[in-house]
DNA sequence: CAAATGAATGAATGATCATTCATTATGGAC
DNA sequence: GTCCATAATGAATGATCATTCATTCATTTG
């Protein structure tokens, strides 16, 4: 009685490798979302996968390995569409800050599963130095281009009395802050609040 | 051989409940600041405090009661001296507002142990809703008491131009952003900076 | 078609851990 | 001083879980 029959029993397939470690990857995401990090087993994974519970070992060799290259898949994920619209060059300045402010707060990237994943690992952080590299070196990256926007942006009054390194970092800090919040609270209403506090925030340093 | 013998024998002792019950608080949160929530096991916590394994289900039944009670612990201590700031009546609305900010950036309520073990829980919010519970009541508590600092302080013309509850949850935002960057770097200037862009922020609406 | 390859399986293993509870120690009460 | 209530101990227990690997199966090659 093999788990994943439907009616009649569905045939192992082998795959290539890529997409059974996507697969993989995207069933610890639904898993550490429904129960936690800490109380998400190889089994919870693997059955959410319908596989076998060996073929973590097959792909990742261990279940740290595995975490950690969800938390990179992640991390990824985000920097690329963030890298999307800094390379475009059809956008003005300002147009592509709004597009990041729209970005941040899209549902395909930044929904409440995969926040429960980025913060259950921010959780750990300090116990497991490695998913804080994961993240650190994306983020460096990510502050420099929205310094360099607030840089063009800014007048040079605002620029006189405020650093805009500290203003980058606010911006950045308040983001995360935004991001708990969605986290923490289910309302979709939260999500369009969001968006609106992150967009005062920039518009009152714009005019 | 009594794992805490100095030279000679050291005596036990009967504590009052409330006194060893912090002392196994402070001890699971050591613990969860040093090996994070998911690897923090009842041994090493009673290890950390000095006493034997069965104390845990003495003085709080489970592990799980435990944990929830250190939660509480962080977030009732949080408050108290929130309060304190609050109930002052010697301090004029600004003054309040400094010493909110000052206090949120204090070594004592706030470091990177304490962070630790408070972004730990937030991570697994999702999976454990009791967790955020614990959280909420406070935060809504304190939002309140902030949102009306800002109504009085801000003028009239920049209260017509944003809406003060988005600002209450801008500043919010911005704390626990700040808060998440002084977990996740460890450098000790990480602190003053993130007191500066939060007093930039509020700098910014005042004037 | 037969043989070879290697992807996938899942029962078995052994390690880790929370919890239990019979026993021991402690500090009042009298 | 001797009892007694109860705080504290820690060896033992049983449950959970990551990992292993001999076996099975699908696909490819000749």
């Amino acid at each position: 009685m093999p788990k994943h029959s439907q009616n009649t029993t569905r045939k192992r397939r082998a795959l290539p490798k890529a997409e059974r470690r996507n697969q993989l990857i995207k069933a610890t995401i639904k898993c550490i979302a429904k129960k936690g990090l800490a109380a998400t087993t190889m089994a919870d994974i693997t059955n959410e996968a319908e596989l076998s519970v060996g073929i973590v070992n097959l792909h990742f060799k261990t279940k740290e390995l595995l975490l950690i290259e969800t938390l990179r898949f992640i991390a990824d994920e985000y920097k690329e569409g963030f890298d999307q619209i800094f390379a475009s060059n059809n956008m003005q300045d300002l147009e592509k800050l709004k597009a990041i402010i729209d970005y941040d707060f899209s549902p395909r990237i930044i929904n409440r599963n995969k926040l429960a994943v980025w913060f259950a690992f921010l959780g750990e952080v300090k116990a497991r130095p490695i998913y804080q590299k994961i993240c650190a070196q994306h983020d460096d990256e990510i502050n420099h281009e929205i310094c360099k926007l607030f840089s063009s942006l800014l007048s040079e009054k605002t620029k006189r009395k405020n650093d805009v390194e500290l203003i980058t970092s606010a911006y950045s800090a308040l983001t995360d802050g935004l991001w708990l919040d969605i986290l923490l609270s289910p309302q979709r209403s939260t999500v369009n609040a969001a968006r609106n506090a992150a967009w005062q925030y920039v518009s009152g340093l714009l005019d």
